[in-house]
DNA sequence: CTGAACTCGTACATGAGAGTACGAATTAAG
DNA sequence: CTTAATTCGTACTCTCATGTACGAGTTCAG
């Protein structure tokens, strides 16, 4: 971690870089190298300095999404009714992963199995919290394995997410939609 | 519709062409038209006399998966208690669709936006056809629009059977834990 | 049996995207 | 100011899968 200094005009170009392969990706996940750096404003070659392969890029843009939804979400507050903490905590998941579903699907594609589950570990496990908890108060079913409960809320997270990209789900309609989705399947 | 009769030895090739295509896309999303020759015994060169474009063949693959589907569906009895109607239908599209998970993602790479879905109507009209009748006897809920109910149910398989794949669902609980959660997200 | 349909190998053309090589022009840092 | 880092264009190599072209054998149909 002890690397020579970098200077102030690399930061700079990383950074657009990483921000132009966020909101290229999560337009189409399968855009280019090439695609990204001009989005990025950027010669391809710069890319190629500070990024040696694709999917070295691929894996920076969903960790700095993932990073910085992790800010959002853990600003929340999910003390208290654990239905309540839910709907508080899938509205802001919500959008986040509507914005981002595509730039998942290119890390899932170029990234080895499971690298994507790693960095997203930190959202999975607050959300298997919340529900461990929910199950504790008597709120949320016990029938079924926990870890399951977690990933078929992120499927149809995503679910609503690809509804909305194919146009059969307004964007208004969608965080109220997911909620009662999703409350009635992990309510006892 | 009219076209020059195909001879016995075409029928055949044809046939096992598909079979393969069916196993090897179903295996990997991006066999090559290479592989599934190969799987199918036939020279690459046949494969092209009778699929011009490997989204060609993708469809023919699909499609025939999906025709055979329709026949396990077809022949079951639907009516009585919604309930117990959806379990049965549950039970046996679950296995459809495991097996032609990675077909199916095969298909949404190459045909055209919305082909798949139309090939699909079939299957989600019988599923949309339950869900308002078992709506109509007040056992399924009527506060969220019918068509994402019948694709929330279909994101929820297609997410057992990932989970599967993964390892981190058991083959012999997954029909049981798909039937749990879909029936409590659908009912009232 | 005979012609048309079919099989299938080899070879080639195409196209696209990833990654490399080289070197000249800039620009930040101390 | 001076040096090392950084930018960035051009041009190239590599790889890989698709699809085409040609042609010689093989097999079915009537």
């Amino acid at each position: 971690m002890t690397r020579p200094r970098r200077r102030a005009d690399a930061e700079r170009s990383i950074a657009r870089i990483v921000a132009a392969a966020r909101e290229a990706l999560s337009a189409d996940p399968d855009a280019t190298v090439d695609d990204i750096a001009k989005a990025a404003g950027v010669g391809r070659m710069t890319l190629y300095g500070h990024f040696r392969t694709r999917p070295e890029l691929v894996e920076a843009a969903i960790a700095d999404a993932l990073r910085s939804g992790e800010e959002t979400l853990g600003g929340l507050d999910l003390s208290g009714d654990a239905h309540d903490a839910l709907t508080r905590l899938l509205e802001s998941s919500w959008s986040l992963v509507s914005e981002s579903a595509a730039l998942l699907v290119a890390a899932q594609k170029v990234l080895p199995e499971g690298r994507v589950r790693e960095l997203h570990a930190g959202a999975a496990d607050r959300m298997e919290e919340l529900i461990r908890r929910g199950q504790r108060q008597g709120v949320f079913r016990t029938d079924l394995p926990t870890a399951w409960l977690v990933n078929a809320v992120q499927y149809l997270l995503h679910g609503a997410a690809e509804e909305i990209r194919a146009g059969r789900l307004k964007t208004a309609e969608a965080a109220g939609v997911v909620t009662a989705t999703i409350s009635s399947m992990l309510e006892a």
